[in-house]
DNA sequence: CGCATTTGACCGGCGC
DNA sequence: GCGCCGGTCAAATGCG
């Protein structure tokens, strides 16, 4: 079981899981997507098609979600809306684009998760032009929080900050500071809702989430999977 | 002093 | 081709 964790949680932005995640399991069929009665194939890697066209319990296991269970040491301020259904509740799928988005309703909480590959795009006279960007795999949720940076077990150094159109409040950009793991994150407040905190994982941890904690002052009761 | 954060500059993609 | 915009870089600054 421990091992499986592990393995789910390489697939995606390996944020730890909390037992109270797995409660309530609730058997889901692949991805139904709504404008694709096949499955996706050819305009994804080939990782990304498997991922897509596989079963969630076993490869979109529900990331924990920062709400300071398991890190309440660490974020003893933050004010959020803990998912109470244990996982997944409802699925909707749409492909836009080269990029597919699902999103997962819970309650309190809505997540995405979105791959996006490298297309074959026919042009003109029949030439083919490949368009390769943003491979890595996202994960991205919204909830409510008084803090930006939810702690999710990792080490992260901001980076940049940018204000972005369309929004009051500036996106932060994060990068996790374990070597050789590319895995970056933005943050931003909904300017419809500042209370709103977007999260987005861009990118699979190569390594534990316990590895950069290893030098907390010892008040931090977290466990690790 | 070392590391994290800040912030303006820079770059590339994309739409017009 | 040009301008806008999002994302990243890197020097300056802050902090423990």
């Amino acid at each position: 079981d421990q091992g499986s964790q592990l393995g789910m949680a390489y697939c995606l932005p390996n944020l730890s899981v909390p037992d109270h995640y797995y409660t309530t399991p609730v058997p889901l069929s692949p991805l139904q997507l709504p404008f694709h009665p096949k499955p996706l194939q050819m305009p994804f890697d080939q990782e990304e098609a498997l991922m897509l066209s596989s079963d969630h319990c076993g490869l979109y296991p529900l990331p924990a979600l920062p709400f300071g269970g398991g890190h309440s040491a660490a974020a003893p301020a933050t004010v959020c809306e803990k998912p109470t259904v244990g996982f997944m509740p409802n699925i909707e799928a749409e492909e836009v684009g080269t990029s597919v988005t699902a999103r997962v309703g819970y309650e309190g909480v809505t997540a995405w998760y979105r791959w996006r590959g490298s297309t074959m795009l026919a042009g003109e006279k029949g030439k083919m032009k490949v368009r390769r960007k943003m491979r890595e795999p996202r994960f991205c949720f919204q909830t409510r929080s008084d803090v930006d940076v939810l702690d999710d077990g990792y080490k992260w150094r901001k980076y940049g900050q940018k204000v972005v159109k369309n929004s009051l409040h500036p996106r932060s950009y994060f990068r996790c500071t374990h070597s050789n793991c590319r895995v970056k994150k933005r943050v931003e407040r909904l300017s419809t809702d500042c209370r709103m905190v977007i999260t987005t994982y861009e990118g699979r941890h190569t390594h534990p989430p316990c590895d950069d904690n290893s030098s907390s002052s010892g008040d931090n009761t977290t466990t690790c999977f």
